[in-house]
RNA sequence: GCGGGUGUAGCUCAAUGGUAGAGCGACAGCCUUCCAAGCUGACGACGAGGGUUCGAUUCCCUUCACCCGCUCCA
């Protein structure tokens, strides 16, 4: 499948409009239209009634430790700008970036080293990217060729201090680009924000600027005091949340793969520390299942273990849920999902203060002072429990999910196209959704054959009872083909015709999107065949 | 962010320095007894801004968006 096929298709069924279209567009933005909306919103509510209003908490489902509990929050998009440095998120985003001008390169200001080199008379800041000896080495490298020295004379050569980063050198016009051959060639340092700032109260200034939250998941560890102690919940236990995030990606990109604001399902999911790896094994099957339970259950999908060297120092294991999109290239696959065990890490940075991910075990970052470069909420986040009488900090498991990835992926596994023959027996090229019935925008369609006889009042009739059980569309336009073709293409799985027959035995044809297989069924029974055919009985 | 390409109707595509065409779809009507039927009718577009010109959709500049490659992807 093309992609432009699935793109053409989205727009003209109203699935996908581009954000702000008749303005000309916004890049990393887009909008759901009215199947769309429909089709998003069942995969968000699948996922929260699969993870959290279906879930027994009285048994144990198959594959987990044991039994769970679970339930939902629903966070502020702006919370306090500390929540954002205790979870990493400022240092991480935040950076001060610069350009090349020559070799068209950007680097991160703080990860640019050099050194000062002195030699006939010119001193300047030669750079690499490199640090240790290879940094060493490199310099000396490039400054033997800027100068056109060979590598015998490299004692000419005087050298200032040891390598330091970007950070210290104030004149840019003294700096050689790690890739440059001409000095100044670096713009001077910008703001590179990957987190949408913006103003609390009507007066701006930066006291109070705040960040659009770039995941839910904070919302939920901020919040986790509070769930204990107004719902009685006992670990192990999940607290669940869906809503939107912003991220200023580079390059959004890809259709609605990389968008600028976008959709999350998050879990976090608490439990004592010992039993935490299993029941990070049972998250990473539950949720790769959960996608092939949806109907993506071809080999376009697939579940990958990090390997040691990705993984955080705290994290004993992630996972992502990938799907080899078509825009992708062959063999390359994009993530859906990530399954992260994250340990202690986020709860004890929200009381302690922000934690350096690169100790073992995990100690609060300090700044040049001995402070802590973040400081906590000092609230205790600790569990206490009854039956042990032990007090610690749970482990989180955090199955992270892109609700717009997703959506995006169902759509593209959707996609297809065959050929059924015509009036006359000629075979004609047909284009159809196949989403799961769950996920169908609507999940039957009703006709009248023709608009006359009485078969409409009969269809109307039959549209009514369907109604309050079900998303169904009703069509008296044009011819029946035409009528099949239009619900083919937005994924609609059932068909109800009312007919002449109708109108002597009180019987219906039922019409089956995938295979077109019709059958005949009382138009009383409607209502009791969509359900057991959504149900999966017939 | 860089380089290349592309922007014409809802979609797919024409043509043009001088009134912008078509197919499909959507809409209305007629007709139609099961897989995009037929007839009739009406609607509908030069991404945006600026410049050159008597006149610009066409040439030039800027900008926005999309596609491809690079970079980035926390």
């Amino acid at each position: 499948m093309e992609m432009d096929q699935l793109v053409a298709l989205c727009k003209r069924r109203g699935f996908l409009f581009q954000s702000s279209e008749i303005y000309g567009g916004l890049n990393g933005f887009w909008d759901y239209g009215p199947m769309g909306v429909e089709l998003k919103r069942n995969v968000r509510e699948a996922w929260w009634r699969d993870m959290v209003t279906a879930h027994n908490e009285q048994t144990a489902p198959a594959g987990a430790p044991g039994p769970y509990e679970m339930t939902g929050l629903d966070c502020a998009i702006i919370m306090h700008p500390q929540v954002w440095k205790c979870s990493g998120h400022y240092d991480l985003f935040h950076d001060f970036m610069v350009d090349c001008r020559e070799s068209k390169h950007r680097y991160r200001h703080d990860q640019v080293w050099g050194r000062w080199v002195e030699a006939r008379g010119q001193r300047f800041f030669v750079t690499t990217e490199a640090l240790g000896h290879e940094g060493l080495e490199e310099t000396e490298q490039r400054a033997l060729k800027f100068f056109g020295l060979r590598a015998k004379n490299a004692d000419e050569l005087v050298w200032d201090g040891p390598l330091v980063s970007l950070t210290t050198v104030d004149d840019s016009a003294k700096v050689l680009g790690p890739e440059a051959k001409a000095l100044g060639s670096l713009t001077e340092p910008r703001e590179f924000n990957l987190m949408f700032k913006t103003y609390i109260g009507a007066l701006g200034g930066e006291e109070s600027a705040a960040f659009l939250r770039p995941e839910t998941a904070q919302g939920i560890f901020v919040n986790f005091k509070n769930v204990l102690d107004s719902t009685r919940v006992r670990l192990p236990f999940g607290i669940a949340q869906v809503g939107k995030s912003f991220r200023n990606e580079i390059t959004p990109r890809n259709f609605t793969f990389r968008s600028r604001e976008f959709e999350q399902m998050e879990i976090e999911f608490f439990c004592r520390p010992g039993e935490s790896p299993e029941w990070y094994r049972y998250w990473r099957d539950r949720r790769f299942r959960w996608y092939v339970e949806l109907g993506l259950s071809s080999d376009r999908l697939r579940l990958r273990d990090h390997e040691a060297a990705e993984l955080s120092h705290y994290s004993t294991g992630t996972a992502d849920i990938e799907y080899a999109f078509p825009f992708m290239a062959q063999g390359e696959f994009g993530e859906l999902e990530g399954i992260a065990h994250r340990g202690d890490f986020d709860l004890r940075s929200h009381m302690e203060g922000k934690l350096d991910p690169k100790t073992r075990p995990l100690e609060v970052e300090k700044d040049e002072h001995g402070q802590p470069r973040h400081r906590g909420s000092g609230r205790d986040l600790s569990y206490f429990d009854a039956d042990t009488k032990e007090r610690f900090i749970p482990h989180v498991i955090e199955p992270s999910a892109g609700a717009d990835r997703a959506t995006l992926a169902f759509l593209c596994e959707a996609y297809c196209e065959d050929e059924v023959p015509d009036e006359n027996g000629k075979p004609t090229k047909r284009t159809l959704m196949k989403f799961h019935p769950r996920l169908a925008p609507y999940k039957a369609a009703v006709f009248p054959l023709v608009r006359k006889d009485g078969m409409p009042e009969v269809a109307q009739a039959i549209y009514a009872e369907l109604k309050p059980h079900f998303n169904v569309f009703y069509d008296e336009k044009s011819a029946a083909g035409r009528r099949y073709r239009r619900q083919d293409e937005i994924g609609t799985p059932y068909c109800i015709t009312v007919d002449g027959q109708t109108l002597t035995d009180g019987t219906v044809t039922v019409r089956d999107r995938d295979s077109l297989r019709q059958w005949r069924v009382p138009k009383d029974a409607c209502v009791d065949e969509i359900r057991r055919l959504l149900a999966g009985e017939l």
